[in-house]
RNA sequence: GGAGGGAUGGCAGAGCGGACGAAUGCGCGGCUCUUGAAAAGCCGUGGGGCUCCGGUCCCCGUGGGUUCGAAUCCCACUCCCUCCGCCA
């Protein structure tokens, strides 16, 4: 949520940022409307309530004098305020719902340094790396063996079955196999180990509860998108983060606790509903993948660096990972509604010739703590500050997975996989056919 | 699934329906004493809304109810703990 201050103080420049995501003005004008209204019936129903405070104690005082007489007429009194204030409660309290269901709705502030622009054609390529740019060498062109989409090399080498992920749970549900399985827990095991030195690991729940998921802003806009366990009112988490920004919730925090830094490895499950029939062949978009999530609550004097470092940090497996990718910076339009800004990293896949989202790292403000209640102690005194959260991927397996078979595809139809998995795959680190 | 017990401030833990936002202890902050530290002593220490900045209201798991008045009584729900059953 944004500040409703923010709002009241300053419509025009909430106006001018909303609109930059194509939020209506009159969406911020409702909300104005609202609130005063809200703060008027508040007033109200405060003053009557104070009230009856007032005239109860005067009822038990009088009581102790002996006054039965004189506390029956103050009782009476108070019980015709009493009603009066339930009246007045009642609209207050419909106000405020309703003042609440659409701030819960209203997307963050786009930060300044956010590109203008209205949707992902506008988005900026900061930009762009691969292995030998170091020393100028010249764009990476594919050789013809490594044209090959991964879900073809995949069946080949029988590491990758999506007809039988279909027949267990539909379409795009993976399933992989023998090597294709391994290479996924190499991955997961590279990325743990290369972030522990920072990040502590977190292995939490992945049915989490309505309220973990409208802390992050996935609920209650987004339902569509997520899958929810209706008998027990539990919804399958798209991402650790939805988890991760929850495990304080409602906290204090010092702030010689802060940044705080926490990495998961989970799966993640998207239902996908707004992108029936895009990019849905093999891996390029499933139901279920894994991932690798690294997350932080920061003071916001921390949350750039903080951001600087979970970007770097995903860069810097894809170096190792010896894949292409570069840097888009999301213009406002294209911004997820919780995000102040995001940093994608996209990397290139020859096989089906695209640049796939396998990472996403985004500043949030104070947005997503507001609705989680997060907060920390100044240590220069003062009251409780909401914090900031941070997170990006590091990184998405199922899009590397098939960047990595398709770069790696030899001219015998075998996959070289990076040198430095050989930890937990072994010395000679090529897929065969079987 | 069954039977009990519980939920109060950063933590522990009191709290006959009437000035309780809440005793006490610990913790934390400041001060005194001390070369310094510790000990001791003194003082102070929850969060939030609205505000004509004078105040005022809300919060004792959540939501209802009773009452002139609820942390305190009643109902429902949620969560936690112990034991039993089942179970990876």
């Amino acid at each position: 949520m944004i500040d409703v201050r923010l709002i009241r103080e300053d419509p025009e420049r909430v106006k001018a940022a909303l609109g930059r995501r194509g939020v209506p003005a009159e969406d911020v004008d409702a909300i104005v409307r609202l609130d005063v209204e809200h703060r008027a019936a508040l007033a109200r129903a405060e003053q009557l309530r104070a009230r009856v405070k007032s005239l109860s104690r005067d009822v038990g005082e009088a009581r102790r004098r002996g006054d039965v007489e004189g506390a029956a007429g103050l009782a009476d009194e108070s019980r015709r305020a009493g009603e009066e204030e339930r009246d007045a409660a009642t609209r207050t309290d419909r106000l405020a719902i309703e003042l609440r269901a659409r701030l819960l709705t209203t997307p963050n502030l786009p930060a300044d340094d956010a590109p203008d622009g209205a949707g992902p054609d506008d988005n900026v390529v900061r930009r762009t790396w691969w292995p030998g740019h170091d020393d100028g060498a010249p764009e990476p062109v594919p050789a013809p063996h490594q044209r090959v989409p991964h879900w073809d090399t995949g069946t080949a080498l029988g590491i990758l079955d999506m007809a039988g992920g279909a027949r267990l749970a539909g379409s795009m549900f993976p399933l992989y196999r023998g090597e294709g399985a391994r290479l996924l827990r190499a991955l997961t095991s590279l990325a743990l180990a290369s972030h522990a030195d920072m990040y502590e690991e977190i292995r939490p729940p992945t049915l989490v509860s309505t309220e973990t998921m409208t802390s992050t802003g996935h609920l209650p806009k987004f339902a569509d998108e997520a899958y929810h366990v209706e008998r027990d009112d539990l919804w399958a988490i798209p991402t650790a983060e939805v988890p991760l920004t929850s495990m304080r919730r409602g906290e204090i925090l010092d702030e010689a606790e802060l940044p705080i830094r926490l990495m998961a490895v989970t799966q993640c499950f998207r239902r996908e509903a707004g992108a029936a029939g895009r990019d849905t062949r093999g891996l390029l978009r499933v139901h279920e993948f894994e991932k690798v999530e690294l997350f932080a609550y920061a003071t916001p004097a921390q949350a750039a660096a903080v951001h600087t470092d979970i970007l770097a940090r995903a860069e810097g497996l894809l170096h190792a990972l010896e894949l292409p990718y570069r840097v888009v910076d999301l213009c406002a339009g294209d911004l997820g509604a919780s995000a102040a800004r995001t940093l994608d990293l996209e990397v290139y896949a020859p096989g089906v010739d695209r640049w796939l989202e396998v990472s996403s790292v985004s500043w949030f403000g104070d947005y997503q703590a507001r609705r989680a209640n997060v907060r920390y102690r100044p240590e220069a005194g003062g009251p409780p500050v909401l914090v900031h959260t941070l997170n990006g991927s590091a990184l998405a397996w199922s899009r590397i997975w098939a960047a990595i078979v398709e770069w790696g595809r030899q001219e015998d139809g075998s996959v070289r996989l990076p040198g430095v998995l050989a930890p937990w795959l072994g010395a000679d680190p090529v897929i065969r056919p079987r």
